[in-house]
RNA sequence: GGGGGUGUAGCUCAGUUGGUUAGAGCGAUCGCCUGUCACGCGAUAGGUCGAGGGUUCGAGUCCCUUCACUCCCGCCA
């Protein structure tokens, strides 16, 4: 028998009643009556009540043991009584009466209960990670992360994908996130970069001749972090396939994706085949490429209205005139939703920076009307053909904004979100997915006026492949794509480019000479000119899936050790200093500030 | 880099128009209690009100600066 423990805090039944048992654990509570003192002794698996009473000369002791000491007991199975079974814990109907303990380890006061559906501040969570960790949910989100993963694993080794490492210390790319950098003391003055992802790898993995590769792979991005992006790293499933089309993908990912979903959630899938959203529409539809389809709301463009001669809406006008476009959403019969309904949102629109939400309500006396502040703006028919446009009926209300496009689309999609949780219109028990496809292969920087890749480099154009038009870069479509849940951007891929010569010409149109392209990627270049395979591959975000599933609006609640918003590890007080003489070897210098 | 929120006991929080000695629950310490499972009851200790400056007879409260954490924009696929 195991020195530590016949059973785990988890294990005891009622067959098991009038055994000898032997537990370790932490002393998750302690209730005292004096003479009687119940123990619950917690370990990953569970709890089990002891109990102990003032017979025994080890009471006195066990009564002042410090909550969140590791501790041995040895004792018997009991029954409960029926008025005394606790069915909320597994081992509920029986519990153990001690007859000796052992210290295992023993517990300053804490900085932080663990027994407590209390919230703590981030920052004394993070320094005491490893008591955080004891706490329920974020115990039961770290095992359930590592089922999933478990479970892809083998999801992969099914469909005969080969999981391969690729190297950590690579080069820095130019393209793309900020790199993390290793100075190398043996060639000082250079460096590795950890990779963002191992894209150049996995497609030279396809070069080789492997066909199918997966990983569950570190990736590493100097970018400012959000609650759902951790700075520094994070991990992706990453996968690249030979010979394939951009279907081919999908219909791996998608399976994948089901099965994970399915198995790990009670929520139902809005769609069992996922939803194709061209790039463009999702743009004027949702206002973002990764919008959440649960939200029923619909964004129009009408901007044309604003050009009619009987819509003498000027502040409007005006904008549209100088190129500004006017886009709406109209929610189902709110014309008796109270007036603060919608000033709510106008004045939440301002605080988003817009200039605002015009609104009004549609209504019929003996003519069509539009009742509002701006209502009277507009003739009878104009709202006809408004309605015609937006398929509104009478008693529904429309909110419009009118803005460049781009700021446009970013608070005509906020405030997509916005009114439709005012208005209950999401169903939180549901997983929708959906495909964001034909994204385009450049577009321009408003900076510097250039065009640009928008995504990937190394992503194959649309179209026939001799008769693509460089002339019109802006209107060239990559096979890129992104799969998206409940807005949450999941993974993007692409089917490759391996055709050198086409990606010298599209990396011309970007304002790369062929001679830089070998300079900065001859890497790739060079091993697509000895023989490559079609071949295409996506990247879901392990973390993102895990926060899914776990139900949690923060990616900290699914990471095990996580760094803070300033990318600091408060526990291991990473980054820190180090020493003259590791400066020295690496041949660097600190620039003191003043 | 920019904007918002928060910062009061070990932890979670309350603290009114500026007004006496800054409170509660949990935790800690001590005492009582033999069937609890958020056990109960009583007592005690515990505070640079994030820090610095200012206004005022008087600041946790008002003003300025600054720091930390967090959310968002930029950035990032």
């Amino acid at each position: 028998m195991s020195r530590y423990r016949s059973h785990n805090c988890g294990e005891l039944r009622k067959k098991d009643v009038n055994k000898k048992t032997l537990l370790s654990g932490w002393v998750n509570k302690k209730r005292d009556h004096g003479n009687l003192l119940f123990i619950d002794l917690r370990d990953n698996y569970g709890i089990t009540q002891c109990i102990i009473d003032k017979e025994n000369i080890n009471f006195s002791k066990l009564e002042k043991i410090q909550l969140e000491t590791v501790i041995k007991i040895e004792g018997k199975v009991v029954n409960r009584s029926n008025e005394t079974i606790n069915k909320d814990i597994e081992t509920g109907e029986i519990e153990v009466i001690i007859n000796k303990y052992e210290i295992l380890g023993s517990c300053k006061e804490l900085p932080m209960p663990v027994f407590s559906d209390q919230e703590y501040s981030e920052e004394i969570r993070l320094k005491y990670r490893f008591i955080d960790l004891r706490r329920k949910k974020i115990h039961e989100n770290i095992i359930l992360r590592s089922k999933v993963i478990s479970f892809i694993r083998s999801e992969m080794n099914k469909l005969g994908f080969l999981e391969f490492q690729t190297p950590i210390l690579t080069s820095s790319s130019p393209e793309g996130a900020r790199d993390f950098l290793v100075p190398s003391r043996l060639n000082p003055g250079k460096f590795y970069a950890l990779p963002q992802a191992p894209q150049q790898f996995k497609q030279l993995i396809m070069v080789s001749g492997f066909d199918k590769y997966f990983q569950i792979a570190p990736c590493f991005r100097d970018e400012d972090a959000r609650a759902d992006r951790s700075p520094g790293e994070f991990y992706q499933l990453d996968l690249e396939m030979s010979f394939v089309e951009q279907e081919d993908i999908f219909k791996v990912v998608e399976k994948l994706l089901v099965n994970t979903f399915e198995k790990f959630s009670n929520k139902k899938l809005m769609f069992s085949e996922f939803p194709k959203i061209p790039y463009a529409e999702s743009l004027i539809k949702y206002g973002t490429d990764k919008p959440d389809l649960r939200n029923p709301l619909i964004i129009n463009d009408i901007t044309e209205i604003f050009l009619r001669k009987d819509v003498s809406f000027e502040i409007f006008k005006k904008l549209v005139n100088t190129g500004a476009k006017v886009r709406c959403i109209v929610t189902k019969n709110t014309k008796n939703k109270p007036r603060s309904f919608f000033d709510n949102i106008d004045k939440w629109a301002k605080e988003q920076g817009a200039s605002g939400l015009a609104y009004f309500t549609i209504e019929k006396d003996k003519e069509i009307t539009a009742k509002g502040p701006i209502g009277k703006f507009f003739s009878s028919e104009a709202l006809k053909e408004l309605m015609k446009k937006t398929k509104a009926e009478i008693g529904d209300s429309i909110f419009f904004a009118c803005e460049k496009e781009k700021e446009l689309e970013k608070i005509i999609s906020l405030a997509r979100n916005r009114i439709a949780k005012d208005l209950n219109l999401i169903n939180e028990n549901l997983f929708a997915f959906c495909w964001i496809v034909d994204y385009p292969m450049f577009q321009i920087n408003e900076q510097t006026n250039k065009i640009e890749f928008s995504h990937n480099p190394f992503s194959m154009p649309q179209g026939e492949l001799n008769k693509i038009d460089l002339t019109k870069p802006l209107d060239i479509l990559a096979y890129q794509y992104d799969v998206v849940c409940n807005g949450i951007e999941l993974s993007s891929g692409a089917i490759r480019n391996h055709i050198p010569d086409l990606m010298y010409k599209l990396f011309s149109v970007a304002g790369y000479e062929k001679k830089n392209v070998d300079e900065k990627f001859s890497g790739m270049i060079n091993a697509l000119s000895y023989g490559a395979p079609p071949h295409g591959g996506i990247a879901p975000g392990i973390d993102r899936i895990v926060m899914l599933l776990a139900e949690e609006k923060n990616i900290r609640e699914v990471t095990m050790f996580p760094m803070n918003q300033n990318a600091q590890d408060l526990m291991m007080k990473a980054p820190s200093e180090i020493s003259e003489n590791q400066l020295k070897e690496l041949n660097l210098t600190i620039k003191k500030n003043k």
